[in-house]
RNA sequence: GGGCGAGUGGCGGAAUUGGUAUACGCGGCGGACUUAAAAUCCGCUGGUCUUAACAACCUUGUGGGUUCAAGUCCCACCUCGCCCACCA
């Protein structure tokens, strides 16, 4: 008998499907389409470990149970190339990105290859290839033609390790999402899209996806959009006016001072000689602060009186502007109305100065203006607002307003948190940003003939850190001919943000090759949008957000039809170190798939333990012991496949065995279609054991074995490829199996002959019994009664009350 | 402080609309096979409980509630994880 041995049979069935080519997608109208994609990874130098390979099986698994379901699957695989991790990668090996990124790409698509993952290699590319980057800046001229892409200078962070700027996306508390290290702010002249002219469709479109709820809200949460109000108050003795963003406008009355943040521009102009000093000694302590120190600060307030007042445009109240730093430049206008006596933060400033606190309610006392949605706010009336008192919170608001907009010192507006995506980068191993400064015509786009703007081969490449790109130092790159008056010009330096390449390259793989546009239109309308969008939570307001955003740009300038590129978006949970811990190759606890591959386990033991371990969307620590667990799983199918090919021909038919595989074709295609790949794992285990006991009533040789044990191959075909494919193969069955129509059930072997019925008695559970399938209540209760344990239990008692669930329980409740 | 999610055996976890809690796997114990070991196959394995059987009682983070019946529904609380955090 030949023994189970996956060193053998995986990279042979490898190299058939790649032969044969299989996994290739074609537009074929006549069967339907399902785009099922994982987010492209950076090909960098550390190779995958078993928790990366989680998200790739997941996708797998999907793509082969749509395939064998008739469905049209494109299932593609590239590489994420241009950005940080690959430059960074080159410059401590000392070998150049572009050979860093050839070699790690071979390295991970190996390993892909060695897992059995059925990617549609035929549409392989990285972000950094000429063929594709030409595209990603043909969209940033697209941008810059519709008024999305502007250049600004302004105070911007900036990593002093990675030496580039950052967009506020990636500064995660104060320090670089990449390196870690603190950040600071610089003044310089960047690139930056207009995210925020989309912040209300990216906000309002996510109502329309099939995303978890956690992924929604951290996205709404940082497009932050908050409906308010924005008034203007005259500064007293000048003819400046100070403009506010509030949500509460109901509750100006009550405003006794303001607040502007340090930098605002207005201290410049307001403030009178005798407060000039404490003012600027306060606007140097706060600039020195770094952001992290800000936070870390957190409750205590600090902030100086400026000296000015601002009248309050309602009630002509005279207000002492003050400026404070937990007020933020960069939000709203950078300046507050403060009503301490609604705004939580407002209350402690006032009580720490010593300011007036104003209720504006009947109720006097303070109200949290966060707890807003709380409906006990709506039973609040207003109070000390003059000839507003006594309306209802809504009214109230209303009525403000409208004599604000009256008097043409307000107007509602709508506020975001996001802010424009700074996408310039002062790093070499990017896209260059396909602009021309010339002194006479000023910025001048490169003329799309003329793309891409192709990045030299560099062999010193290391940021300066000085604010330029290491491109600044090449003259040949640098200097060019204006594209409108001919003359001397030079080159935007500058690269693009990794995450623009990625911000497009789903649409890419419908037509992968194209040399005449980014993409054809009917293929994209063809296989867009992806179907399935499978990966980590770490994208959630990074690469969702800018896909998003190029997405709607694409579909307003008419080249595509829809506005959401990922229809459903699925998580899936970590795989953490056997000792609870992030795996990482610092902490030296990771595992590579390539070990246990090595080790004998094969990918298909690895693709069921990565599944078993736990729902698919779970965290779970990976278990060492485990892997012995799925490979004798596999390896008991193996055995019983070899037993029934040894076994000579017999005749016979066997119920029992028809029962379980009708059963579990069932439980497995339920399971598929709600993703629960561990149950549909164990769902096969219990098969396994069955067919185990089985074998000892029903001879192997049996034509009804053939038939059950080729179904039990095809469902774990999806999970375990390899040996589902040989075992097909031995069986004798022409073609492959992943090419195998999904097996269907018939009702009639789930029906069974007789049940067991639960008997409680007062809610607790006394035995069960055996009736015939679909008994009566009093057929029921008869045998109930007679059983003697049963009826031990009801001795002597009155029977008050029977509840009867058919074929499944009988409730006796008894005094 | 706000948002999202989760607490079930020694461990990972399972449980349709409330209806036999602990499926499946790991680990452990016992047996078969073997000169022996590994591998394989078979059986047992929540607690009170210490040899076995029977019985009883207890058990899904804690405390209440609804119900004939609660891991599941309601209220309050505790713990852990992730995300956002002075956003006016």
């Amino acid at each position: 008998m030949k023994r189970y041995n996956p060193k053998e049979i995986e990279p042979r069935w490898q190299q058939q499907w790649a032969d044969s080519k299989i996994y290739e997608a074609s537009e074929d109208p006549a069967k339907p389409k399902r785009y099922i994609l994982e987010y492209f990874p950076y090909p960098s130098g550390a190779a995958m470990h078993v928790g990366h390979v989680r998200n790739y099986t997941i996708g797998d698994v999907v793509a082969r149970h749509a395939r064998m379901q008739g469905m049209n699957v494109l299932h593609p695989m590239g590489w994420d190339a241009f950005g940080l991790p690959a430059e960074n990668y080159a410059i401590k090996t000392g070998i150049s990105p572009q050979q860093a990124i050839a070699e790690n790409t071979g390295k991970f698509k190996q390993q892909l290859t060695r897992m059995g993952f059925s990617y549609d290699w035929s549409r392989e590319f990285a972000s950094s290839d000429p063929e594709y980057y030409r595209w990603t800046q043909w969209f940033f001229l697209l941008l810059h033609k519709r008024g999305l892409a502007y250049r600004q200078e302004s105070l911007q962070w900036w990593c002093p390790v990675d030496k580039t700027v950052l967009a506020n996306e990636q500064v995660e508390a104060g320090r670089c999402w990449r390196c870690g290290s603190e950040v600071e702010k610089k003044a310089l002249k960047q690139w930056f899209f207009k995210i925020t002219d989309y912040a209300d469709r990216l906000a309002k479109d996510l109502d329309d996806v099939d995303w978890s709820e956690s992924i929604k809200s951290m996205q709404r949460n940082w497009i932050g959009r908050s409906e308010g109000a924005e008034v203007e108050f005259p500064v007293e003795g000048s003819n400046e006016k100070l403009r506010v963003f509030t949500t509460a406008h109901d509750t100006i009355f009550g405003v006794t001072f303001m607040v502007l943040a340090p930098e605002h521009p207005l201290l410049h102009t307001i403030v009178p000689e005798t407060h000039r000093q404490q003012v600027e000694n306060y606007q140097q302590k706060s600039r020195n602060k770094s952001d992290i120190e800000r936070q870390e600060t957190n409750r205590e307030k600090t902030g100086v009186f400026t000296g000015a007042y601002a009248i309050n445009p309602l009630d002509g109240a005279k207000i002492p502007i003050w400026t404070a730093d937990y007020v933020l430049a960069g939000y709203g206008t950078g300046a507050i109305m403060a009503v301490p006596g609604e705004d939580e933060r407002d209350y402690e400033f006032a009580k720490k100065f010593d300011l007036p606190v104003i209720f504006t309610t009947e109720q006097q006392e303070f109200v949290d203006y966060q707890s807003e949605l709380k409906p006990n706010r709506k039973t609040y009336k207003l109070a000390n607002s003059g000839e507003f008192d006594g309306l209802d919170f809504e009214t109230g608001r209303q009525k403000i307003l409208e004599k604000l907009e009256g008097a043409g010192s307000g107007k509602s507006v709508i506020n975001y948190r996001i802010r424009d995506w700074l996408i310039s980068r002062q790093r070499y191993w990017g896209a260059p940003i396909p602009m021309i400064h010339c002194l006479k015509d000023g910025i001048v786009p490169v003329p799309e003939d003329q793309l891409p703007v192709v990045l030299p081969e560099l062999k010193s490449f290391e940021p300066s850190g000085d604010g330029r790109s290491p491109l600044a130092n090449v003259p040949e790159f640098v200097n060019t001919a204006c594209p409108q008056c001919g003359g001397p010009a030079e080159r935007e330096t500058d690269t693009m943000d990794g995450f623009a390449c990625s911000s497009w390259y789903f649409l890419r793989f419908a037509d992968p090759h194209n040399t005449e546009q980014p993409f054809d239109a009917d293929k994209v309308k063809f296989w867009s949008p992806v179907d399935d969008y499978i990966g980590g939570a770490e994208h959630a307001v990074m690469h969702l957000l800018y896909a998003r955003m190029w997405t709607k740009v694409m579909q307003d300038e008419g080249l595509i039809d829809f506005g959401e590129p990922f229809k459903s978006l699925r998580n899936q949970g970590m795989i953490l170190a056997p000792d609870g811990q992030k795996m990482s190759k610092s902490k030296g606890n990771t595992i590579q798939p390539d070990e246990l591959i090595e080790q004998g386990y094969g990918a298909d033991s690895i693709r069921i333990m990565e599944l078993f371990i736990g729902p698919w969307n779970q965290s779970a620590a990976w278990s060492v012991e485990g892997m012995g667990g799925s490979y004798r799983f596999l390896q008991r199918i193996w055995n019983l496949v070899q037993e029934h090919i040894a076994a000579g021909a017999a005749t016979g038919e066997s119920e029992a065995l028809q029962r379980a595989i009708h059963r579990t074709v069932k439980k497995v295609s339920d399971d598929l279609a709600a993703m629960g790949f561990n149950t549909a794992i164990a769902a096969l285990m219990e098969l396994t054991n069955d067919l185990y006991k089985l074998k000892t009533e029903v001879p192997m040789g049996v034509p009804v074995w053939k038939d059950v044990l080729s179904k039990t191959v095809q469902l774990l075909a999806p999970f375990a490829p390899h040996i589902s494919e040989e075992l097909w193969n031995q069986l004798a069955h022409e073609g492959s199996v992943h090419t195998s129509e999904w097996p269907s059930y018939d009702e009639s072997y789930l029906v069974e002959d007789s049940v067991t019925i639960a008997v409680q008695v007062n809610g607790k559970l006394r035995g069960t019994i055996t009736a015939p399938m679909d008994s009566d209540e009093v057929a029921v209760t008869e045998l109930a009664k007679a059983d003697e344990k049963i009826a031990a239990n009801l001795a002597g008692k009155q029977i008050v009350k029977t509840i009867y669930v058919p074929n499944k329980l009988l409730s006796f409740v008894v005094k």
